[in-house]
DNA sequence: ATTAGCACTCCTCATTAGTGAGTGCTAGCA
DNA sequence: TGCTAGCACTCACTAATGAGGAGTGCTAAT
């Protein structure tokens, strides 16, 4: 791609710039390029190629007289050509911490933490998506006497419950007969497979007439329908103040109020078909889908558990964060998940 | 108490100092107070009176020859003495909203985004502790082959569930037998009564050679021991950078991290005792049990479910926080939170 | 007891000058 | 032709200075 207007000189200055900008955060200078670097050159030829760099739009003088910084363009080379892509394996802790964990909600939970733990930056973690779940085993249970559960367990073990509110109890019988046309209708069925159709054909078969069983019925449906409010799983969203070019009040404030909503978190987290073969995305500064984090990069890896449920992990951080450790991160994370999901799956 | 060393009109001109100062955020000085107050003074006695209030501890000059602010005890005084304790109804927003919701963990989740918009403060609300609640209902259902669910039912509809991997399926009749058991046996306990002996004689029961039988029901007792890892619920935590006193990088990154780490909260939410006859506790400043928030104010109310079991809502704002407001809020929602929990208790 | 007046304090803000890191350019060198 | 040394220039950053103003404390007069 870009290879035509940069020869290796430049490039090994470019990479050097950015290398030190990651680590310092300050505009870096032509003296300490040349010293910095092995290819033995003075300053003022550094100067000479800094200058063709900045018109290529690699990098960019925040003032006259001040170092360089990198472009978007420039990370965006960095990121394309310049990381190794070194597979190490990143902790043993995370394996372990998969192991323990058996809920979908504390595990995710859980895997947000150590992510952010591990690289200083604000993560955030989506639940797979329900939507193309499928129903595996449906529960009505008495309570007492004006009080039924209903229990839905999905595919991955995902557990729905719903308590309703009846008017007079139901007998066993009922019951049981109830238990049995639910699993023997809706087991197999996607969320979205469940529509009124369903329903009112379920209705019809358990005996229409009943009013109790008809709520009884709506219920389930709801209990299974029922969209866990978009669960994104946040963690680590003060260390923006580890970075001051996002720590001042006006940014760090607008940058949090994002991470608090979640709301707006989804978009970036829905899975836009951009993503590589490794299913690694990143967007770097003005190519984020957020308005409010402009100023930062992002790395997002979409996992899978199985039929195409998917979920995603994503990481905000400054614009010159450390990229090579981030992906290589993300991307050990999301084998893990991957693998451990479709286990969990396959044992049943 | 105090009454002593304060006469009327040094009441009236601490009580209009810290008026003003709620207002606006800056030193108050003696002119302003002179044209504030119906009290026809002028500036120079004002200052005589202030000069006395300084000296008194109920003011504090942050610098010579800046106005006044309120110090942790003039804001003391004024919270004891001088609100006046309105019952207006507060919106009725909060009513609709608590309607609406029968789930607990969203009912408290929507609790605290209300107040944290209403107040402009930040907010926490803790789930009803489960210690001391009471076991409902046991269900065990086999979900396929290799997989039982375990659902219990708490008093207040709290459910709780597992999935328990056993190695070779239970028949029906040992299911029945289970839950029978279970039910007998547990239902009416609460969680901390649930210790190893019952669990024990519990396994003696069902027959205690079975390695599976043992296994379910030890899981079982996991299932309803299981601490929901302190449930704390905040929500508008970035109003704080509306409040310049706060929002410098470095305060608003310890508060953030005290908020988004939940665990110290805890210690906020329990209840120690000190709550007076209203149920409602102010922190101001120095008194807070927090170290991070020793510049701000809290108040907190403890709501009930009945059978002395507790909750607690939040609100942590800046000292200059409109004491008046958050309590009114505070309270009107305590009152409906204690009314809610114990009808859908005795609906049952 | 209250008030007007005045000197004083000290924060705030804008201006100024000094410093240094870093650049661009030019001329000289291999 | 490519590299380098040198120099003038730019511009952010810092500290020092001073004017302005809000507010106080004290004193003397009412």
């Amino acid at each position: 791609m870009a290879d035509i207007e940069l020869d290796e000189r430049k490039v090994k200055i470019l990479n050097a710039i950015i290398k030190n900008y990651l680590e310092t955060g300050e505009p870096v200078g032509s003296r300490t390029i040349s010293k910095y670097t092995d290819l033995n050159l003075s300053s003022a030829t550094i100067r000479n190629e800094m200058s063709d760099l900045e018109e290529l739009g690699y990098i960019v003088q925040p003032h006259t007289s001040a170092g360089r910084i990198p472009s978007d363009k420039g990370y965006r080379f960095y990121v394309n050509n310049l990381i190794a892509a070194k597979d190490k394996e990143v902790s043993d802790m995370q394996e372990w911490m998969i192991e323990k964990t058996e809920k979908m909600e504390s595990l995710l939970k859980n895997v947000a933490k150590m992510l952010a733990t591990n690289t200083q930056y604000a993560t955030l973690v989506s639940a797979p998506s329900v939507v193309s779940n499928k129903v595996k085993f449906v529960q009505l249970s008495a309570v007492d006497e004006h009080q039924v559960l209903s229990v839905v367990v999905m595919d991955g073990n995902i557990v729905k419950n719903k308590i309703i509110q009846v008017e007079k109890p139901l007998d066993n019988e009922t019951m049981l007969k109830l238990n049995m046309l639910l699993n023997t209708n809706l087991n197999g069925l996607t969320v979205d497979q469940i529509n009124l159709a369903v329903i009112s054909r379920l209705k019809e078969q358990a005996g229409i007439h009943d009013e109790i069983i008809s709520q009884v019925l709506d219920t389930v449906a709801e209990t299974i329908t029922e969209d866990d409010d978009l669960q994104v799983y946040t963690s680590g969203a003060t260390n923006i103040f580890k970075y001051p070019e996002l720590a001042d009040s006006k940014k760090a404030s607008e940058l949090l109020t994002t991470f608090e909503e979640k709301q707006s978190l989804v978009e970036l987290l829905t899975d836009n078909g951009k993503t590589d073969e490794t299913g690694i995305q990143v967007y770097i500064g003005e190519e984020t889908p957020i308005a409010t984090m402009k100023d930062c990069s992002i790395v997002t890896a979409t996992y899978e558990l199985g039929d195409g449920v998917k979920g995603t992990i994503g990481i905000v951080g400054p614009k010159r964060m450390d990229y090579e450790n981030v992906v290589n991160n993300i991307k050990s994370l999301k084998g893990q998940l991957d693998k451990i999901l479709k286990d969990e799956d396959s044992k049943t």
